[in-house]
RNA sequence: GUCCCCAUCGUCUAGUGGCCCAGGACGCUGGCCUCUCACGCCGGUAACGCGGGUUCAAACCCCGCUGGGGACGCCA
């Protein structure tokens, strides 16, 4: 039998970097093992579920750059559950209830009260109803015993039976209820290997009971552990940043987000860099970890900066557009973008930091902003004059090279017995506008002779 | 409350009985480089939760404790 994995988000909200992980350990599962990997929505929640969410879900995924054999909606599927329901009702497997939700509560409450499990205390299973107005549908499930699986992450586990109620099929609206639905779907969509989130670990045994109950194999379970803030607490909106989309506009790479929630919670040896591809062949099941793991943000920084400075500068470029656009640079001159990236590459961890670097290059000349601070310490009279002598002879060049540039800078300050630090600062300063730049004959052939003159006479003009 | 799961540096982790008085990475930190800020390079800091076993030998196996997490829906 060909594996076959799948990813299964109901979609109520943005995608969640927990659930980005898990899909990104399915979707590793099955490249590693040219399996299928299939996507189904779990919508049928009716009143959370919305269109958009299920869109943000799919973008979220393709941004991360993982592709699906096969997309499913679970809502679309309730006939063949219902089949399967019936199935169940036939072989005895499954009855007829008539508690009402508030009796439900009742027994709970009273069970809870006795300090036992709160649970259903089955006390329709033996009166053999029929179909009714309000009626459910419960799964007739063992009362002694255990059942017992081996997850491929955490090894055997064994869920006692008495931990586990009579649960509902079928609810008294005639709807599938989820582990119902997951069981069918699964077995009808030839899933072989379910990994999603530690917090499924109670639905499995469930699950299984149904998959006993209706003669069919399970197919193979793995759960991985949670995602915590630095609080060690789960991760939430508090702490920051949770959709992976947010990271996208927060300047994150999607291979770097790609590598670091691959990295997170899986190992490979001492290995801390991975391409898609180095990720697809390496990945397996046995070193998925264990426990728990922090989300930290300054890891993902440093993936992020060490993915910047591999990236083509025309798709930074490309990836910056909106972001100078939002600090009111309105180009889509990607070539001039370019030309100025490999100067912030090293300097920036993620894109938002980077549009904050080099926008000084791309903004018009009278719109650059000086720091205040900078001008009072660096553009004092007798630094301008020696901008005033640089400048004349950057314009009397017959070409702007870095060699050129050198030469002005060099014979200046040797006429005048002075070091490239009297001149450094008051430069960068007149052409950028602060104190930290890239160096400075790269900064100024970054911007070009034009703009470096029209900056060098602003300033000496402050 | 009941049940299930988990437990190595601040964080992510390597480690599957001897190679570990525990390795790598991020962070932090000292230095080098240097026109500023970064990058880079070299160095440092820092952990097997506790208590019992088993064994010639335990971070690794077993038991207990403690601490954390999850589940207990006619949500998914």
């Amino acid at each position: 039998m060909s594996m076959v994995t799948r990813f299964a988000p109901s979609p109520t909200g943005f995608l969640h970097v927990g659930g980005a992980r898990t899909a990104i350990f399915s979707w590793l599962l099955a490249k590693h093992n040219q399996a299928r990997f299939v996507l189904r929505v779990e919508d049928t929640d009716l009143q959370r579920s919305t269109p958009e969410a299920t869109q943000a879900i799919l973008d979220g995924l393709t941004w991360l750059g993982l592709d699906w054999d096969d997309l499913k909606y679970q809502s679309q599927r309730t006939e063949l559950h219902n089949e399967f329901i019936d199935r169940l009702l036939d072989s005895g497997q499954a009855y007829w209830c008539a508690c009402s939700a508030e009796e439900v509560e009742a027994m709970r409450e009273k069970a809870r009260a006795e300090g036992r499990k709160p649970k259903y205390d089955g006390c329709c299973r033996e009166k053999n109803l029929g179909p009714g107005k309000g009626r459910v549908v419960r799964l007739k499930a063992p009362l002694t015993g255990s059942t017992d699986y081996l997850d491929m992450v955490k090894g055997h586990i064994s869920w006692p039976n008495q931990e586990m109620d009579d649960m509902i099929l079928r609810r008294s609206d005639g709807s599938p209820t989820y582990n119902l639905a997951v069981v069918v779907d699964d077995h009808t969509m030839g899933i072989t290997h379910v990994l999603r989130g530690e917090d499924h670990v109670a639905n499995t045994p469930r699950q299984i009971l149904i998959y006993n109950a209706l003669g069919l194999t399970p197919p193979a379970f793995g759960h991985v552990p949670m995602i915590l803030g630095p609080d060690k607490k789960k991760l939430s909106k508090r702490h920051g940043a949770t959709s992976v989309i947010e990271y996208e506009k927060d300047g994150i790479l999607p291979e770097a987000m790609l590598n670091y929630l691959a990295r997170l919670g899986w190992s490979h040896g001492d290995q801390e860099i991975f391409s898609r591809e180095e990720l697809i062949e390496h990945f397996n099941t046995e070193h998925l970890g264990t426990s728990a793991a922090v989300f930290d943000t300054a890891k993902l920084h440093w993936l992020n900066a060490h993915y910047i400075k591999e990236a083509a500068p025309e798709r930074i470029a490309a990836l910056l557009l909106p972001l100078l656009a939002e600090r009111g640079i309105h180009t889509d001159d990607i070539k001039a973008i370019a030309a100025v990236v490999p100067l912030y590459a090293p300097r920036s961890k993620t894109l938002v930091e980077m549009a904050d670097g080099l926008d000084f290059f791309l903004v018009d000349d009278d719109k650059l902003k000086y720091d205040e601070k900078a001008v009072g310490k660096f553009l004092k009279d007798e630094s301008k004059t020696h901008l005033q002598a640089i400048r004349d002879g950057l314009i009397a060049l017959d070409d702007f090279t870095e060699e050129t540039i050198d030469n002005v800078l060099t014979s200046y300050l040797a006429a005048h017995e002075l070091t490239f630090k009297a001149i450094a600062q008051p430069i960068r300063v007149a052409i950028t506008g602060r104190t930290n730049s890239p160096g400075l004959h790269e900064t100024m052939l970054g911007l070009g002779r034009e703009k470096t003159i029209a900056r060098l006479d602003r300033a000496m003009a402050m």
